[in-house]
DNA sequence: CGGGATCCAGGGCGATACTG
DNA sequence: CAGTATCGCCCTGGATCCCG
């Protein structure tokens, strides 16, 4: 593998800090059975704002995971999809979320054993 | 599959969260090989200040994922290393990594796309 | 309904300097 | 060398209001 995983200036650190933003990951998943319109996605997700699902979309868009359309015969109607490209992220996402279906009681026991609840 | 991947309040999120600071998957790739000492670690990454990898290896900590240890005879020494949970992330660190390996490229093209250089 | 414009709070990150 | 203490920047996230 000549991943040369953790130096600074590698390529993974580009996937990584995709993955840096709290909910590009969750819509990207959001998004994974379809296009949907803004209002389903906040349906979907639920405990996000319009402004910060908005903000979401714009970075997803900017590096080419998602993709906007708008019907011509609709215009006021608005639909974001995956793009091929976004699409082959799920992969590596799934594989995260299926690590934390796993650990994640792991990951909260060590949590509770640093602040001891009092 | 029912990871019920895109919820807000899923366990997915936990371990997006975990991923969503910009040195936490650096730090860990970093101790793939073994315990390392800080300064060592700074070597290897590059580009990390001390102050902020002692933060990183804290939260890494915190979430049981990194243990810390000085040697009994060397009280001065310290060393880090995965925990066995900690070691269980690297497979799916690894998915993301070689995804940006494979797919790096066309991000960067996209973003170039979206700011044409003037 | 989509999404832009504000205002605000929190926290990560960075540089620097200082203590064992 | 390890770690903490400051200080400051800036971005994300969140709430609210408003416009097409």
């Amino acid at each position: 593998m000549t991943t040369d995983a953790f130096l600074a200036d590698c390529r993974a650190r580009l996937a990584f800090d995709l993955l840096a933003n709290t909910w590009n990951a969750v819509v990207l998943r959001a998004l994974r059975d379809g296009p949907a319109r803004p209002v389903e996605l906040r349906e979907r997700i639920g405990g996000i704002s319009s402004k910060v699902l908005t903000e979401t979309l714009r970075r997803l868009r900017f590096n080419g995971l998602v993709d906007r359309r708008t019907p011509p015969d609709r215009p006021s109607r608005v639909e974001y999809r995956l793009t091929p490209l976004g699409r082959t992220l799920l992969g590596p996402l799934d594989a995260v979320g299926a690590w934390a279906f796993e650990h994640g009681d792991e990951v909260m026991a060590a949590q509770e054993a640093a602040c001891p609840r009092e």
